[in-house]
DNA sequence: CTGAAAGCGCTAACAG
DNA sequence: CTGTTAGCGCTTTCAG
């Protein structure tokens, strides 16, 4: 019945004090005698009082929430991913509004006015692409935002990344020294940079010893979409191996490589993937990857973010973290290759 | 430069009217004639102005957001279900402040009083467990709260599950039928009501047939415990059959037999999970398991929510929803089965 | 239909 | 250190 909602008056006037009294308390940057403290605190339990959030972030200016914009769970980088985000956001005493995006970017404006409805602190935006106007718009609003796993050509905006460009080239290196001579490559929606980047980074490798890309089709990112990317690429002259844009779309090039097109991996085909989600160490695929160090990624974003939000002026940085190349048994290995 | 953060009044002043007409026009329940609608509007949109979901929240008492309370991301149900819900709620004009919790009770508690601060209008608990004091406390604050994927005995909490009683039935029911003799059961976290439920089905159905459960080791929905289960059953005088109580330990357990123990699937063992994630579709694992029906699980799940705000009194609902077993190749089916 | 006025619960000057 | 006084931006009576 009690529909209990304890204001802080009601504390101070058992406790004896003014209303402010009661707020100091409570407020991190407070200053009140150890008296006054106890008294409140007291009376405080007793009421099972807690300060109004909302309330106080309307004066403040301070919601201490933070907008998070995501689109492809099913990929299993991202559930790690936000959860470590949110961990993390959560220690610094803040709290992760979720939107969950299409892919259309229009879209995502509509989402992101939404966010900034509630006042947030800061927005993250996952593997999402934003139009400038929005960017503009945030900037105009005066909250920070920084791009997680995806980064954009706008000089405003904060993104952290793995070193998408290095970790492509690793892969046509490790395939090369492998002694692969038709190597193909699987790849994803082209608007990432994600993408992008690992394509450009391989096909330099490529180049630089001489090597032409053997065949090239599009996954989208989607399994269903790499499976017939991979039959494409099998209807004539094979490849003998494979790197694919993602260890999401990987799983499903070597699932169709093995079940459908009767191939071994690696004895017939190698395949590398990216990402290092956790089926990518499942025995069943066991595949060599790049990895993408989560908890450095989301160290760096929340660090950024955090600098921005207590410094609005601070610099929008774009960092990218190296990843190291995860030798498992997906591809042959170049000859004495240490595992 | 601008931090533009345009205040009702401000375009009350531009539009030449007082304050609370911009307020109607902006009020879902509003009530305003055509020219005031049409000059605020105008105004509104030159000067960029979005109505503060904050200030509407505090004045209204409704702040239009649901706590969403999860777990464990890692398995391939909740990535998929939080998606879902996610974007259910956004429809309904609902937005998600996302809280991560760990197994731990204590910790829940916390949480759930740091969600309560935010003034939510609803509270998702995805498979967790909560002390029954806070249970109280939702209901004394007047904050009705739904269990998902896990049900509570306390008689004043809604819950939406699966049936997990009648679907540990099918597959008790499954394996006899394919001639299975010496059956185990691979156990989830034993805390959790679906672990309890699936089993109980699952053991109701073989006291039925006369059969005795052959083994038991519990995997606490993890894998790499999973995967350590598997290695004790198979010790010695190992199971022709197991039943696993989640699909995220299956694919772990079927990764187990093949890589380290050589066995194969179904043809020395056969094993059937639970949840139908993803992954269990998968080519490499092709698993043999009962879906659990997410979208209407998710459904029910904000029906009953939202029926709970609009109506604090509305009884407390607990749901179960029948999900059919889904017969694929990890399992030897029983003579004439149809796929 | 519309404006004026009163708060929602809290923090932040401002005097004492 | 403490109480008083203003509001934060908005919805909602309440008169007109």
């Amino acid at each position: 019945m009690s529909n209990a909602r304890i204001t802080s008056a009601e504390v101070a006037r058992r406790a004896g004090v003014s209303q402010s009294a009661v707020s100091r308390v409570f407020t991190p940057g407070a200053s009140a005698s150890q008296t006054t403290i106890d008294r409140v605190k007291k009376a405080a339990t007793e009421l099972g009082y807690r300060p109004n959030s909302l309330a106080r972030a309307m004066v403040s200016g301070k919601s201490r929430i933070i907008g998070l914009v995501v689109a492809y769970l099913e990929n299993q980088f991202y559930p790690e991913a936000l959860e470590r985000l949110s961990n993390s956001l959560q220690e610094e005493g803040y709290h992760v509004l979720m939107f969950m995006a299409a892919q259309t970017a229009g879209d995502i404006d509509a989402v992101v006015e939404e966010i900034l409805d509630y006042q947030v602190d800061g927005i993250i935006a996952a593997s999402v692409a934003l139009s400038s106007e929005l960017s503009e718009r945030c900037r105009a609003a005066g909250v920070p935002m920084v791009l997680f796993n995806r980064s954009q050509d706008v000089p405003t905006m904060s993104a952290v990344t793995s070193d998408n460009f290095a970790g492509g080239r690793k892969v046509a290196e490790f395939l090369i020294a492998g002694g692969h001579k038709k190597i193909g490559f699987c790849a994803g929606w082209e608007g990432a940079s994600t993408q992008r980047d690992r394509e450009a980074g391989f096909l330099a490798s490529l180049k630089d010893a001489g090597i032409e890309l053997h065949c090239r089709e599009v996954g989208n990112f989607k399994m269903e979409e790499a499976r017939a990317a991979t039959l494409r690429m099998f209807a004539s002259d094979p490849p003998d191996a494979i790197f694919v844009a993602n260890d999401h779309m990987a799983i499903a090039v070597m699932d169709t490589l093995r079940s459908e097109l009767g191939l071994d991996v690696p004895k017939d085909v190698s395949v590398v993937g990216y990402d290092d989600v956790p089926a990518a160490a499942w025995p069943a695929f066991n595949l060599t990857t790049v990895r993408q160090p989560v908890n450095r990624m989301v160290a760096e974003t929340v660090d950024i973010l955090l600098q921005q939000i207590a410094n609005t002026s601070t610099q929008p940085r774009k960092i990218k973290i190296d990843g190291p190349l995860i030798v498992r048994g997906s591809a042959r290995a170049p000859e004495g290759w240490r595992r």
